[in-house]
DNA sequence: AATGAATGAGCCTTCATTCAT
DNA sequence: TATGAATGAAGGCTCATTCAT
């Protein structure tokens, strides 16, 4: 048998940290990090305790990685999207920019209920809490542009309201589960912030 | 020689247990409930490790009566506030209360964030889902009559936004710390709600 | 008021320390030495844990001195009727002796359960050791009194056997509880050994 | 390189345990269940506390496999015997019978010494306790053949009284240690029983 | 004589991490 | 690369004992 080629080797090792990594995320955010053990992790991946160490330096680093990754995935959707909005009206651009949001919600709600758990308890972890407070600076920063563009004045302190207006809806999403009507609450934002309320 | 009556037994209790809950509220909000172990808590009260359990069963109804403290605080001002409500106009009753709300923000940060803490980290602790979960309804509820009072008609769902666009703030507040302009934000708000833009 | 005697003094003492030996006892035998905390002694006596210091030095000497109490009580007992055994014949002796055994273990079925019970864990407690020890000793020498009186030529060996057996009697009847049918043994006992067959 | 075998870490397992159980079986006969704890088996089988929970998912689940282990080693050699029984005659059965119960005696001594205090220390153990009184039930009933065999008419409240025969020379052999003449014990029980005395 | 708040050692248990293979 | 046995620090909790009053 030919021995495995350098490419082979690198291939194995990302499809190996990715299967940990998809399987420690649905596991923080169901449980939480604490409640999380190594074991769990890789019994949940399929591999064994001490792989896992093959491929990340402790628990907290991968914390950090799955956060990273979480946060990667989410902006290369964005981004694409982001292509599509250039060639639209500023009113569209509003509109489309919500509904991805909205859909990145439904679609990501893993993923937002760990970032919003890690942005809690971040005092201990500073590598983490770098990467989460950017990604909250993103998004803010990214509707400072549509609101700019749509005409707002103050779009600055608007587009705090705005992100912290979208977050306050993912946290109550992620918080009362099925109970929360998000359609209802997403129609009345859209109907908000694309009419004439400048 | 003789005993201590039963006045000053119930007296040193009572100072003891405070001494407990309120070095236990701060650590549960910085560190968040699982990084806070039994012994930094002792210490950081002053006491040893086992006279804790002396007034508290365990650490999960420790943090229990920390949240119904700070609940129980928060709903006292709360009413003393709603008081006052019911002599103004609705347009002032509206304004009020966000400026409670803001307020209460900035006075009781330790325990919001402990409250938003709590929210996404605790799994399989009922008793205390449930008294976080009826607070997120106290507040939806109070505002639910405010919007009504000021004539909106869809004041059901504007309750849910307003709500949202509160703890979004809050969040961003206690995830930002110092960075955040609140003042900035609150205006804003103030203005938006406070106007004619039902 | 006249200041109370020294006998007085005395008197409290000793009321106080029986009953902190009693309540001892019960609790000993019921739930074990290791199950039973000084706070509960201390509660089902009726006292504070405080207090118990004053008259009991340790843990382990308060259970050394429920132990004493409760042979004495037996030896007491065992006394009493050894009075009235003097005036019998040797074969009325020996069924009296065999009847007297039977109705100390109903009475006293607590006493025996926690000797028996400490009899197994001797290790660690020499000077409770000694007390159990002491204890089987006499029961052994009054049953070699016995058959010898009643003309068993290897009284001795003889003893050795009933005193085997009655323990193990004993032995079931704590173990098995309500399920064992004392009386029939204690029938069947006695008719062998108040026959004819030496 | 390659990572070891399921056999090679199934034997290290088996070893593993088999240490554990038999230093807990030796410090759990001597000082008792309660008085024995998890850093002194740890110790004594030379591993750490940590591994010991690697084979038991708690301290009470150890002593249930640790009294399982000795009967099932009792009922093993026991029913080595009972071949050997079928083939004899009906006073060598009997007089086999008792020579077997003090070989085991003396060869298990660990054992018993376990067993009655288990009997005396347990506690709400159901399942502990379950095992302990099927074992007494198992040797009443293998008396009871015993004697059923040999003739005698009452032989089953005769199998109650040999039974507590044994069980209290066991008891007083345990006490007593190398001060109790067991041989002497065993003659004269075999003698007693050998004869013609139903 | 009497109280119970306070202490601290020790218990059982969990788990991130290491290591021989 | 891959395994899981093994470690040890730390966690929550209990309880005998002390002490100020």
């Amino acid at each position: 048998m030919a021995p495995k080629t350098n490419e082979q080797f690198k291939q194995i090792r990302k499809e190996s940290k990715a299967k940990i990594l998809v399987a420690s995320l649905e596991l923080f955010a169901i449980d939480g990090y604490h409640n999380t053990s190594i074991s769990k992790i890789a019994k949940h991946a399929g591999i064994s305790k001490g792989l896992l160490y093959n491929y990340f330096e402790s628990k907290e680093e991968l914390l950090k990685e799955v956060v990273v990754m979480s946060l990667e995935d989410a902006m290369t959707i964005s981004e694409e999207m982001l292509v599509q909005l250039s060639e639209m009206s500023p009113s569209e651009v509003m509109k489309t920019s919500l509904e991805m949001f909205f859909q990145m919600l439904i679609e990501n709600k893993t993923m937002w209920k760990l970032t919003f758990s890690l942005a809690m308890q971040i005092t201990n972890m500073p590598s983490i809490t770098e990467v989460i407070l950017k990604m909250f600076g993103d998004v803010l920063q990214q509707f400072e542009m549509v609101l700019q563009l749509n005409g707002y004045e103050d779009y600055k302190t608007e587009a705090k309201l705005l992100a912290a207006q979208l977050d306050g809806i993912a946290l109550h999403y992620i918080i009362f589960e099925k109970t929360y009507n998000l359609e209802e609450v997403k129609e009345k934002l859209i109907h908000k912030y694309c009419k004439n309320e400048k």
